[in-house]
DNA sequence: TAACGCATGTCAACAATTCGAGATGTTTCT
DNA sequence: AGAAACATCTCGAATTGTTGACATGCGTTA
């Protein structure tokens, strides 16, 4: 492979000069343009980036940390992420941690020993967390919650389900469950918030009885079917606020084979609004996240970060849109 | 941040000590050992990854390029890289194509400058590709085609469809229908020629009016379905072979929501084996890919061509495990 | 002719590795 | 005992490809 030094032989001139023609064509005359371009493309140089980084102290490379790589949802904030690194010239090296500390741990290592200059965590952030020593390295937080110690970029979820739950109980719902994600997870805690809210806000107390712990899973979704048709009907809610829209169409998958007709005997709502949602049947009524948005804007403040501006605002909180269609209506008298 | 100076200064050792003392612990006494450990510590010394990388001229990372990031077969494949990768402490750097040689070229491009080692292509080859000019930078292919010109780890798509095909017919079927993908796809082209062989031995003439083209989604497999419908019922094929499991899927759901009952009156087989085929209702009778076989070999593979051993075999052809399950049945007398 | 601008060249710097050489200590042989 | 041979450990210096600060040389203009 040839190297600079190589081409500014060829073309008969210095190694700066050549660095120059590269990187700041308009400081070199014509004459000596051409000549380079024209060693340059004899010998395929390619500049070896490597040496580069290493010169400039960057690495030309941000990490995204991402639980699951095969999410929709996440694949779309990624999608925006790389349009804005695109745009920079810098490669987005995608670390699927499949929810392990330990691979999360050997991506930061990367930015710790700069082969990347900064990182996008894709997860909540929860309050014990170990795993993200951010003091050295440039981090951002992208789609968690409420608290997170460093600049995020995120949705309100406490008032998206908030306002998820305000429209069922608006269409006359009294009685509505909660299909939740671990109760663990941050954005459970957020969700059952604004969930709570809104009952008092309407004067409904709030019955723990009516809400099961799922895991954000199809499967969870479908067993949670289960657990309600369990419930005495007299008992029983007539609208279910589900925490996502997977669990929210196993949920449709399970009350349907079980003779419960949606949306006419029970109401169901998502969250996330995956590609899927509009065509499964019914359609379903759920919250939709900017994902791309979320993407670049997190995108953007890292690389604001990075070149040690301090940026204006350290935490974006972007608005969702709720969406309804065919999973809710009014209750059966 | 501190660099291998700082800490030679504080373990008063020469910096070449402090070198040997982090890569060749063995060769340097107990005693500096330890002083240059405690100064090691003490300054939270990281080394430099882009400094070694770019003495070493390797970069200690590899790109996947994936067509298609959410697709549950390539993250099997991935996981499959990340493993063989993770042992020999090489970062997989994911490059997400969606199908634009453009993009596909960029990522290229991180080869030829150094900032990756090689690269592994996860789709098939086709014959007028201009997309991966592989003479200048180490690549393999991964579940690809007959006749990709460097490199591959596949399977034997001619035989795994001529197996799915063999057993159709085996168990009474005359007439089978087909569901291709995009028909210059590669991947449609060998198993179209395993259909056509296994009719071939069992003496059925290729019949073109029962096959129909799909672009591998969930959607097209439904169309699909209508188009076998308004094919009058005694010239109807009574089972349809599909050339991926989601049109399969796809299918099965066309078909039961006109009436068609899988596998009563119509045996349906897929390709693939996804995740979910086994759940789905009926459960599919599909053909199980080795995708993290597919994965670690094509990345020893790849490993053995950066290290410019010569690879003993430079095609792997994996087998793949025909599954039987309950959307299939003998044809209705 | 001094001052200036422009194009180009020289050289140091970046952080780590590695080779050859030197220093020190240990064993073996006469 | 003294010297030679050897082993072990450590160090200095060169090396890697690129860039940017500074220097140089040349022609133009005040």
């Amino acid at each position: 492979m040839s190297t600079i030094r190589d081409v500014s032989k060829a073309a008969e001139v210095s190694i700066a000069t050549v660095s120059r023609a590269i990187s700041h064509p308009e400081k070199v005359s014509k004459s000596t343009l051409k000549k380079v371009n024209a060693a340059i493309k004899k010998l395929q140089y390619r500049p070896n980036m490597l040496s580069q980084s290493f010169r400039n102290k960057t690495a030309n490379c941000i990490v995204v940390l991402v639980p699951d790589i095969a999410n929709l949802f996440f694949t779309t904030v990624i999608k925006g992420i790389e349009e804005v690194a695109q745009k920079r010239g810098v490669n987005v090296l995608l670390g699927d941690t499949r929810d392990s500390s330990g691979r999360e741990l050997d991506y930061i290592k990367l930015v710790e020993t700069k082969q990347a200059d900064g990182i996008i965590q894709l997860r909540p952030y929860t309050k014990d967390d170990s795993a993200l020593p951010i003091d050295f390295v440039s981090a951002v937080n992208a789609s968690g919650c409420e608290n997170t110690p460093y600049p995020s970029v995120r949705i309100d979820n406490v008032s998206a389900a908030e306002e998820v739950v305000n429209y069922l109980i608006s269409i006359g719902h009294k009685r509505i469950g909660v299909i939740s994600g671990l109760v663990k997870n941050p954005h459970s805690i957020d969700r059952l918030r604004g969930y709570k809210r809104a009952l008092k806000r309407a004067g409904i107390e709030f019955d723990d009885r009516i809400v099961t712990e799922g895991d954000f899973s199809f499967w969870s979704g479908m067993n949670a079917s289960e657990f309600f048709c369990r419930i005495p009907v007299e008992q029983r809610p007539t609208a279910v606020f589900c925490m996502n829209d997977e669990m929210a169409i196993g949920a449709i998958k399970g009350f349907k084979s079980k003779g419960v007709s949606i949306p006419r005997d029970l109401s169901i709502t998502g969250f996330d609004d995956l590609e899927f949602s509009k065509y499964c049947d019914p359609a379903l009524t759920t919250v939709s996240q900017p994902a791309e948005m979320i993407g670049k804007k997190s995108a953007e403040l890292l690389f604001q970060i990075i070149d040690g501006e301090s940026p204006s605002q350290s935490e974006y909180v972007l608005p969702i849109e709720f969406i309804i269609r065919k999973s809710t209506s009014v209750p059966q008298p």
